[in-house]
DNA sequence: TATTGTTATACTCTATAACTATA
DNA sequence: TATAGTTATAGAGTATAACAATA
């Protein structure tokens, strides 16, 4: 049967597992970034913030790499977060056009607020469900992810106009 | 207790319900472009016309408010899709101010094929889950949406730049 | 010749505000 | 006065290409 007239009951949008997933996840970016925003970070900043925690010493490349962002873009993050004392440029020990990036001590505390409000902020989203449920969700989640050969703890586009992220604004606590 | 110094181990990003659903998120809308773009289609114009397959004769303020985008962006929208052949404004019957939105034939075949796009791309994307799993994660994701109090089918950031759709090109079966 | 960091440019998308014609 | 559609404008974000320093 060549069917060219159609199915005669269309899926739902509210029933895709793609449009769920595309709605969610500009929902939570939206909403991380609201609770970041506080904080003085963007989204894209504590991924910075995280990546280089697990790993002191990188050079921008090897960052954009891991965030799956050009080096272009990673100036201006990189220069967002020396400007509030929260990473610094060293000098590459093998490589002088290279720089190696530091975290300072304040970035590690501001890190960990971030990380405080990711917990929180992942808590509310999941609320509605047990923790039955909410690891089945995770764990579902990472198995489409794996399929879809997304690498893990990537993802480039995060968010990008939630909060405007000026690097002399809204710093309450920490810095 | 006043947990400043953060938890000794910080969950990681790829266990993040926000962030895998982020990450996935931007995954499914920009693949589901690269499904719909030999069809001359973005993302948007599918929500569109599937939206007012629901509803002939709707407004564009009505349809702009369904979609939760501008009324702004919807004149654009719909100049592709007339320019197209896809949709009609016809005089609205109770407001001279308003145009009634009509949907053509080719536009109905046409939506036909994306509706059998997006089937593929949906079975593609959960391939790697069994019927059960794949209908508890679409439970799930819907349950988590209601919480979130998102509107059902409705989306306004679908896919921004990952296809550019001129209304002059790319459109090999219908219209 | 290739690569790191940087800067400049153009392009896209969006948000805001205006304008008209109707209500 | 408020609303539907339209247009224009400015802003943010991105991508591409170049450049200097170094490998």
């Amino acid at each position: 049967m060549t069917d060219t007239t159609g199915p005669p009951t269309p899926t739902p949008l509210g029933e895709r597992p793609s449009f769920l997933l595309a709605q969610l996840g500009l929902h939570a970016v939206t909403r991380f970034a609201e609770r970041l925003a506080p904080l003085g970070l963007h989204p894209r900043h504590f991924v910075l913030l995280a990546h280089l925690a697990g790993g002191d010493g990188q050079t921008q490349q090897q960052l954009a790499d891991t965030m799956g962002i050009h080096r272009n873009v990673m100036v201006g993050l990189v220069d967002d977060l020396e400007d509030r004392g929260l990473v610094q440029r060293r000098r590459h020990p093998a490589d002088r056009r290279a720089h190696a990036l530091h975290l300072t001590e304040a970035a590690r505390d501001l890190l960990a607020q971030a990380q405080h409000a990711a917990d929180e902020y992942d808590a509310e989203l999941l609320a509605t469900l047990d923790e039955t449920d909410q690891a089945r969700l995770i764990t579902l989640l990472q198995r489409v992810a794996a399929h879809a050969r997304l690498p893990v703890g990537v993802h480039p586009n995060l968010g990008q106009r939630p909060c405007d992220v000026a690097p002399d604004a809204a710093r309450p606590a920490a810095v």
